[in-house]
DNA sequence: AAGCCAACCTGGACGC
DNA sequence: TGCGTCCAGGTTGGCT
């Protein structure tokens, strides 16, 4: 790592640019790794830290290509390449720690099993019996499962024909064990996908591509249109602030 | 003590 | 054209 520019340090957890400097620029970035929404890049005796929040995304750019409005971070490596964090909202997340107190930081110590890679059925069966709540606060809450968002959440629940408010406790265990396999099928089909960019654009890969999973969207922004299964409209409610998306008749 | 909700911040879509 | 309103992929802290 050559050199580490921070051009907005007001993120959720601000920018410590003299954190960052000391902690990487010198270093070989070593190891890459991911923890539910939590990306990794090991440098020796430090570990940087990335979260993208909602509208965060990486670029991997020429150091001479503009910056891109909101483009908060700039780490530039040898032979002349960029890794940029843009993030317009700006709740995303760019720290660097001592690697030998990673698994002390306070958001990754909570996480649960790895919604992606992890054996994620019985944990799933486990909270959902304990938890009166809908089953979609079940998923969306990273200490049980760390990686799914609100989108996949919605889509999960879709492909396993389950209410998302239906009361997390109130579920027979053979329909979580399905939901968990639905849970896998769907973020395993959506990064053979490229992801999911919405029509705002927001999210593309480093390379600048968007991915094309909302085109397989079965639920989540189709409130009015026919479900593919049954023809039914499909509603959408808020609960806990958070959009729900649903097949009213598909979905108990 | 689990769970709801506002707050954090910006941009885009929409209605008037 | 322009202004106001509403909405969004996430997480946290405060409140009940």
């Amino acid at each position: 790592m050559v050199a580490v520019e921070a051009r907005e340090v007001r993120l959720r957890a601000g920018i410590d640019p003299e954190s960052w400097r000391a902690g990487v620029v010198g270093a070989t970035l070593g190891t890459l790794d991911r923890r539910g929404k939590y990306l990794m890049a090991g440098f020796g005796r430090s570990t940087a830290v990335l979260h993208l929040g909602m509208s965060g995304r990486l670029a991997l750019v020429r150091p001479e290509v503009p910056c891109a409005a909101h483009t908060h971070l700039r780490l530039r490596f040898e032979g002349a390449i960029e890794l940029r964090l843009i993030d317009p909202r700006r709740f995303g997340m760019a720290v660097v720690v001592p690697t030998e107190r990673l698994t002390d930081l306070a958001p990754l110590a909570a996480l649960g099993i790895d919604a992606l890679d992890g054996d994620i059925e019985a944990g799933l069966l486990a909270a959902a019996a304990r938890s009166a709540s809908p089953i979609r606060s079940v998923l969306l809450d990273q200490t049980v499962l760390a990686g799914i968002g609100n989108i996949y959440a919605n889509e999960a629940l879709a492909r396993a024909r389950i209410h998302p408010l239906r009361p997390a406790s109130s579920l027979a265990r053979a329909r979580v064990a399905r939901l968990a396999a639905a849970v896998k099928a769907v973020l395993h089909g959506a990064i053979a996908a490229g992801g999911t960019t919405l029509e705002d654009g927001g999210f593309s890969d480093a390379a600048g591509n968007a991915g094309n999973f909302a085109v397989q969207l079965a639920v989540y922004g189709r409130e009015g249109l026919p479900c593919e299964r049954c023809g039914s409209s499909i509603r959408r409610r808020v609960a806990s602030g958070r959009s729900l998306f649903f097949c009213p008749r598909c979905q108990r």
